[in-house]
DNA sequence: CATGAATGAGAGTTCATTCAT
DNA sequence: GATGAATGAACTCTCATTCAT
C-alpha cells in the first residue's frame, strides 16, 4: 500500500538537524513528527527508521550540541595559550557554535528542559553540561592560580559568563549591528575586565 | 448535577500562580487545564469562567511577571542613588524576582517563546521586554555619562547582564552555597567591575 | 472546539456491553475504540471519560461475563438439589449465560488471551476462572462422595464438560434445530451418563 | 546495499511453522510481520517472496493445521476397528495433534475467527471444518447402527466433544499432571461412557 | 460559579506492503 | 531471494474547549 522513488537516502544527520530546526522554532512538544518528516521530505511514519521516538530525536539533538561545544572548548582549554586568550577564544567558539548551528543551540538551551524530568534520560545530558562547565572553571581558575585573574567566586562567574554566552541564542540577528565575532569579543572583554586584578 | 462546597472564590490572581507553576514544571505546552485547575482545586472547564483560553492564561502570566519587575526596576532607576547602587540593586531585584516568583520567572523566560509566533500576542510582551531593557540600558548610560563607568557597548553590555542574571533561573537551588543576596552582589560585582575605569 | 446535544448521559454498563458487542465481531485488537464508540453513539474520545484505556475496557468485559456466570453458578452449587441436578442446573445456566450475554460470552472465551500475558491484569481474571472451575469441581466431587456418581478424574472431566459447554458459543446459531434448553440439556445428559455407576 | 550469508533457504512450510508460533503467542492481529519474519531469520519484505500477504500466511496455518487432522483422522474412521476403539483413537489423534503442533492448533482454534468474516476466504476453511465434523459424526453414527452406541443426538455429542478435545489447548501444560495419552483416554472414557447402552 | 460529559482535531506510533538495489 | 527505506492508513490516546445542568 506504500512506497516511493526514493529520491535519495535520508541519513542520521540530516533529520538531526532538521529536528533541531523544528524544535527550535515550534519548541519540542510545538514540534510534530510530521513537521520534522517533511524538512527532510518524508513521512511521519518514516522517520522511526532512523529514530525510535520524538525523544530519541530530541536526545539526539541535544548530544550533537554538546558534542560539538565541548570539543571545541576542549581544544581550547588544552592549548598552552594565557587564561585570557583561552577565555577569548572560548567565548567565540561558544558564539560561533550558537550561531552557525543557531537551531541546535537553541533547543539544547531551551529544550532540554523537556527531558530534564526523566532521570534515565536526563543523567547522560546533565555529565555532558557539567563537563562543559568543568572546562570553564578549569580556565579561570587557572588564570587565578597564575595571577592573572583576581580571585573571585568561580562557580557565579562561571554561570554568569554562561548566561550571558547561551543569551546571545535569544537575541541575536543576522542582520545585527556587530558581527558574531564582534559580540564574543565585546562579552569576553566584559567578564575579562571583571577578572582583571586592579 | 454537580455542586461543590466551594471553599471559597478562587480568585484571577490564585489562577495565574497556579499556571505559572504549571507552566514551569511541564512546559507551556505540556501543561494542561486540567493540571492548573487541579492546582487550584477546580476542573478546567470551571477555569473558563475566569480565562477565556490557555493563551490567555500564558499571556496574564508573562506580565505579572513583566509587571513586578518593571516596577520594581523603575523604581530603581527614578531614584537618586549613584550609578553603582543602581546597578546593585537592579541585580537584587532581578534575582530576588527570579527567586520569590521562580515558576512566574522561568514562564516568562522560558515560556514566552511559546506565544512569540502570535504578532498580536507578541507584540505587548516585547514591549514591556523592551521598556525593561531600556530601563537597564539608562542606568549604564548614566554611569558612563557621570564619568563613573567607561565607555562600552552599551547594548551588547546589557544583554550580557540580563543573560546573566536570567541564566540564574536555570541553576538556582534553595539548599545551594550561597544566599540569594549573595549571588545577586557577586555577579553585580563581576558586572561592576567590568564597567569600572581602570 | 466541541460539544453536543447529549441526547442523554451513557451508563458504564451500557458501554460495556458495546464494548462486548465490538469485541465479539471484530475481535479485540481487530476493535477500535471508535467503534465501540459509535455502538454508543459517542466519538472515540468521549470513552475515556468512562475508561482509561481500551484494555480497561476488555477487563471490564470479563468481568462482567465471570461475575455473572459465578454468581449463577455459585447460587446452584449452594442450592440442596441432588448433584445430577446441579449438574444439569449449571449446564443450563452456562448456556444460557452464553446465549443471553453471547457477546460478553465470546469474548470472555476467546478474547481473554489478549489480556492474559500482562501479569497485573491477568491475575484477577485467573481467580475467577479458578473459582469457577472449583464450584464444577465441588459438584462432581460432592456427586462421587454421595455414591451418585461413579469416581472418575474430576480435573479432566470438569475441564472437558467446561469445553463442550464453552464450545456451544461458537456453533450455537439462534435459528438452530434445538432450543438453548434442549441443548444444555442433551450436553448435560451427555456428561451424566459419563459419571453414572454402572 | 544488502546481503546476506544467506544460512539457507527458507523453506514455506519454515514459515508456517513460525507464523503460527507468532499467532499463537499475539494473536493473528497482534502478531507482525516483522515478528514472524525475525522467527526465521529474515526481514519482514522477504516475507513476500513465500506469501502474498499476512492473510495468505494464516490461511496456510489454518490448512496445514487442518490438512493434518483431518488426514489422521480418516485414517482412523476408515479402519476396520470397532467403533470404541475408532473413537479413542480419533481422541488420541486429536489431542496429538493439539500438543505436536501446539501453535497451529491454537491457531486453527483461535485464531480462525479472524478470517470468518471474509466470504472466500471463509469458504475452503469452513468446508475443512465440515468435514473433520461429518468424520466424528460418522464414527458415532456407525457405532449407533451397529447397536454399541445408544442412540442420541449425534449433533450436539459430536460437538461436546469438539469442544472437549479443543479445549485441552487452553489447558494443556507439559509438565502437567497426566500424559498426552491419558489426557486423551480419559476424555474418551467419558465419552465412551456417555455412548454407552444402559 | 462549578461541574462533567462530550467533542473534534490532532499527536505519536505501528505496521502491512512495495520496490530499488 | 533478501534487504531496508519508504509509504499511508489506522489506531490509541490527549486535550482545549463548550455547554446543559
Amino acid at each position: 500500500m506504500a512506497r516511493k522513488p526514493a529520491e535519495q537516502t535520508v541519513h542520521r544527520e540530516e533529520i538531526v538537524r532538521a529536528a533541531a530546526e523544528v524544535f527550535h522554532h515550534k519548541g519540542y512538544r510545538g514540534a510534530t513528527m510530521s513537521d520534522i518528516a517533511a524538512t527532510v521530505n518524508l513521512t511521519a511514519g518514516s522517520l522511526y527508521h532512523h529514530f525510535p521516538s520524538k525523544e530519541e530525536l530530541l536526545i539526539a539533538v541535544l548530544d550533537a550540541g554538546m558534542t560539538q561545544i565541548i570539543a571545541a572548548t576542549q581544544a581550547i582549554v588544552q592549548s598552552d595559550a594565557p587564561p585570557a586568550d583561552k577565555l577569548r577564544a572560548i567565548a567565540r567558539a561558544h558564539i560561533s557554535g550558537i550561531i552557525t548551528h543557531h537551531h541546535i543551540a537553541v533547543a539544547v538551551i531551551f529544550e532540554s528542559r523537556a527531558l530534564l524530568e526523566k532521570p534515565g534520560v536526563r543523567a547522560p545530558y546533565v555529565r555532558q553540561r557539567d563537563t562543559l562547565e568543568r572546562l570553564y572553571r578549569q580556565v579561570v581558575e587557572e588564570g587565578i592560580a597564575a595571577g592573572a585573574f583576581r580571585a573571585l567566586d568561580v562557580g557565579i562567574f562561571v554561570k554568569a559568563f554562561f548566561g550571558a554566552l547561551n543569551w546571545v541564542s535569544v537575541w541575536y540577528r543576522e542582520d545585527g549591528r556587530l558581527s558574531e565575532r564582534e559580540i564574543a569579543d565585546e562579552i569576553a572583554n566584559t567578564f575579562l575586565a571583571a577578572l582583571t586584578k586592579v
